[in-house]
RNA sequence: GCCGAAGUGGCGGAAUUGGUAGACGCGCUGGAUUCAAAAUCCAGUUUUCGCAAGGGAGUGCGGGUUCGAUUCCCGCCUUCGGUACCA
């Protein structure tokens, strides 16, 4: 071989790793563990571009380098193949959404390959097998079987509350719940089976109710709010509406606290934590109980201002709010019924966009004040969410800047409750100030002042202090076909699990992948859709709503641990040796979906006693996207795709993956340069003629090695090691660039610089590394080798370059014995020529010398 | 609007603790080698004044701290991402 032939190296390597199964990772309680894990690809038709494997490639070099400090690396990769697009081409051609996404993966496979990744392929899973969703199923069975005990702060089985509900009903019973129960044991175990049954549903923390969705008329399926941008769904971008469904839920909400304080000690970024806390959106305020007049309902409110309730002069309810029909007064009847059709006729779009529109309706009903004893009117306006709080709230217009323009736009006053207010050009929302105008809260500061109030509240009976986040529970029934199947079935209208045992519940073949005639989801189309329980002999019809996408996505770094277990979904050696993932590498897209189920579901498994840990994921680090060479995202829609096959046939997999490195940092954005590759080709090639004499032959030296080159070795190991530590991957290409430059200066070709020199370039251009360190004469690969160790000894110098700057501008440079101290480089510097010419016969006011580094002259 | 990240040559970017701004690479210019090309090698390449030697300016803008600021502080501007009436 007299050049270095990329085609023929690589071909051998990918062929050799396998065969000696280079990759393949075992427990070893020997070894330290570490996990690196990349979020799973959706395998879409049209195969990866370039942009996509820049978070698997840092991830691949940092296993490597993981696994040459001595660590076993668990490093796998799987697909998230079941998924809309997939169904979507179904429809159109009838092809079963099985066959496209098998072909989908070969081809990703097949890239996936040419590009040098250490994955241990064995432990490969996709979540559209029923081998791997099987067990996805049996988390949902999970999950429905289990409530959140907010005395213990934990999820616990159904069994633990039915033995509360039997031995003293709900009283003593702190739980998460979906509506209002209060029973003794004796009323509960008189209950029908039935209505203990939905009872309990209130309770699980998978549960099937009637909710206000999202649905998206043109994809037939309900959406989660995450799954929807700008007012539109985030695939395809179809407009979206609010409709109310009986539907499966998923109770995040339970978990919404520990999911914000579990964030403080997860090594991820502070822009994605703080994401993930508005996401969730706690707030913390009161519930105040208003008394309607003339009626026997009482108005509940939610505010996180409680101190300014002396500033309330009127309440709003949403136009969804249950009271609207109740209240509104028969002279307000027919203005209120042509508000709500104006409201209701808007799209979730419409209502967003229409922000600055300003409109409401008075019910003609009075609220009391519980301290002045005024009357206060109750409207109906659109600005009110009936998702959010109590789905009413009391104006305070001097205080919040919406009830202002509210106030200002129907001409109702606008007390000022905090002294020095202006309220004549908008609202004070400032939390600092003293009250005033607020009778027995006068004087106090806000913060004394909300205790003050909230202790008033409570002597009267009238309200508390509450928690309230923003977050809501996740929907997760989809009318779509290709899902995971919801392992329930239906008796007498109540859902019942299928038995663990009868898992999987495989996907039904269906005619056609559409709803059916009467508008059922596509399972409605299964000829048999139907479960038999053990010891009955009637059959019942099954669940017709899938999974959504992101249940397989929610625990799969679980299963690579021991992805072929058929007795349980991880076993239990597996998951204490491999604990959670070290490094999670992938899109910050996923923040407020993906990442927070993935959360989720392992806080769940942990309460219920599978898991030691209760974060899936220690660090994360979100990979930047690469953008085509016009700027724009790359995509087939702009013609600008790059693809990595091409790129490999032409320069080869190391070339690619030093390239992408070298673009920039990892999780910074930055345009694709196919042009920019020729440039680590060069230096692939420069290393290559290194240990290569003119006539294309393999040439090593065994002699010692010179100062010089340990100097340039050492220099290496130490940034390299440094740089691979802190993910910054481009820095660590350039000095591999330096370090062959050097070496190639000073015609160095010795082993003992050498080899070492290839393990710390192995983890980013595995191929050619492993090809030269065979040719050394090493029979092991070179993935079994030892990181090198730096020694300082090497790096010393002799002599410094000192810069020496006049008033902290840089006029010349001096070499100087690296022994001299301070005073002796002043006096030297101040003596030579050349300071002299810049001091222009000055004295020097002061000088600066920071040694080995600097020398600065004030004049 | 609110929250977050980022602004450095023609381009991607480097400068890790306040210490030579522009490493490394692309591109470009000139040259060597060659019949020619590819490949390789050498020199130059922030800008401005200058034949040069040498000088001025310079890290989004304006201030500040410091002997010294891309780095720290204050106030703005721009771009990108998140969120969008959450009471």
């Amino acid at each position: 071989m007299s050049e270095y032939r990329f085609e023929e190296v690589e071909k051998k390597w990918r062929q050799e790793w396998v065969k000696r199964g280079t990759y393949t990772v075992k427990t070893d309680p020997n070894k330290p563990k570490y996990y690196v894990l990349d979020m799973f690809p959706y395998p879409s038709g049209a195969g990866l571009h370039v942009g996509h494997p820049l978070g698997y490639i840092a991830s691949d070099i940092y296993s490597r380098y993981k696994k040459l400090n001595g660590f076993n690396v668990l490093h796998p990769m799987g697909y998230d193949s079941f998924g809309l697009p997939a169904e979507q081409y179904a429809i159109q051609t009838g092809q079963h959404p099985a066959i496209t996404t098998k072909t989908n993966i070969d081809r990703y496979r097949g890239q996936l390959d040419l590009m040098g990744f250490s994955y241990d392929w064995t432990r490969e899973i996709r979540t559209s097998d029923s081998d791997y969703y099987r067990w996805t199923q049996w988390i949902f069975l999970q999950l429905f079987d289990s409530w959140y005990n907010k005395e213990t702060n934990k999820a616990e089985r159904i069994a633990s509350l039915l033995d509360k509900f039997n031995a003293a009903g709900t009283d003593g019973v702190k739980a998460v719940c979906g509506g209002e129960h209060e029973f003794t044991s004796i009323q509960w175990k008189e209950f029908s089976e039935k209505k203990q049954q939905l009872i309990l549903l209130d309770y699980r923390l998978a549960f099937i109710s009637d909710t206000s969705v999202n649905w998206c008329p043109a994809l037939g399926t309900v959406l989660a709010n995450d799954e929807i941008k700008d007012g539109v769904s985030e695939r395809g971008g179809h407009p979206v509406e609010q409709r109310k469904m009986r539907q499966w839920s998923m109770r995040i909400t339970a978990y919404a606290d520990r999911l914000l304080q579990g964030l403080e000690k997860l090594d991820w970024t502070e822009s994605l934590k703080d994401i993930q806390r508005n996401w969730i959106g706690k707030s913390i305020g009161a519930t105040i109980f208003f008394d309607i007049e003339g009626s026997e309902e009482k108005l509940e409110i939610f505010t996180t201002r409680p101190d300014t309730i002396f500033g309330t002069t009127f309440m709003v309810l949403a136009p969804e709010h249950e009271l609207v029909a109740k209240i509104t007064a028969t002279s307000q009847k027919d203005a209120m019924e042509n508000y709500l059709t104006s409201t209701k006729a808007k799209t979730e779009r419409d209502r967003m966009s229409d922000t600055k529109n300003i409109s409401g309706v008075f019910t003609g009903a009075y609220c009391i004040h519980p301290f002045s004893g005024e009357q206060i009117p109750i409207w109906v306006a659109d600005y009110v969410l009936a998702g959010y709080g109590t789905g009413a709230v009391m104006a305070v217009p001097s205080g919040d800047q919406r009830d202002w323009d509210f106030a200002s736009h129907f001409g109702l006053p606008i007390p000022a409750v905090i002294e020095g207010s202006n309220v004549t050009e908008g609202a004070n929302e400032s939390k600092e100030g003293v009250l005033t105008n607020s009778n027995f809260l006068n004087g106090l500061k806000v913060k004394d002042a909300i205790k003050e109030i909230l202790k008033r509240l409570h002597e009267k009976g009238i309200g508390f202090k509450k928690v309230n986040f923003r977050m809501r529970d996740a929907v997760f029934s989809r009318q779509r076909y290709w899902g995971e199947p919801i392992p329930m079935y239906f008796k007498d209208g109540v859902p019942y699990p299928i038995a663990t045992e009868d898992l999987p519940l495989v996907l039904p073949e269906v005619d056609k992948y559409l709803p059916t005639e009467t508008g059922e989801p596509p399972l409605g189309r299964a000829s048999d859709w139907s479960y038999t329980p053990k010891e009955e002999s009637q059959s019942y019809p099954l669940e017709l709503n899938t999974m959504p996408g992101w249940a397989g996505s929610s625990w799969y770094f679980l299963r690579y641990m021991d992805p072929n277990n058929d007795g349980e979904f991880v076993a239990k050696e597996a998951v204490d040796y491999w604990q959670n993932v070290d490094l999670y590498l992938g899109g910050a897209e996923h923040a407020t979906g993906h990442l927070l189920y993935f959360r989720f579901w392992t806080k769940v498994l942990c309460d219920l006693g599978y898991l030691p840990f209760d974060e899936p994921a220690k660090k994360l680090i979100n990979q930047g996207m690469i953008q085509a060479e016009d700027g724009q995202k790359m995509s087939k829609r702009y013609g600008n795709v790059v693809n990595p096959d091409d790129i490999i046939a032409h320069y080869g997999a190391d070339s690619l993956r030093l390239h992408e490195m070298f673009l920039g940092p990892i999780e910074q954005h930055k345009p694709w340069n196919t042009k920019g590759i020729e440039g680590v080709y060069r230096f692939l090639k420069k290393l290559w003629r290194l240990v290569h004499d003119h006539n294309g032959n393999f040439s090593i030296q065994n002699t010692p090695a010179t100062k010089d080159e340990l100097k340039a070795l050492h220099k290496a190991i130490k940034k390299v090691t440094e740089d691979n530590e802190r993910f910054s991957f481009n820095t660590s290409v350039s000095t591999f660039m330096v370090a062959v430059n050097e070496l190639s200066e000073l015609n160095c070709n010795k082993r003992e610089v050498l080899e070492p020199l290839l393990i710390v370039m192995s983890a980013h251009c595995p191929f050619i590394c492993e090809e030269l360190w065979e040719k050394l004469g090493n029979k092991d690969s070179i993935t079994n080798a030892e990181w090198p160790r730096f020694n300082e000894a090497f790096l010393v110098e002799d002599s410094i370059l000192y810069p020496v700057s006049f008033n902290g501008k840089m006029r010349f440079k001096i070499e100087l014995s690296a022994e001299l101290g301070a005073k002796e480089v002043e006096e030297i510097v101040l003596k030579d020529a050349q300071s002299l010419k810049y001091l222009e016969g000055q004295q020097p006011k002061k000088v600066i010398v920071v040694p080995k580094r600097i020398v600065n002259i004030v004049v």
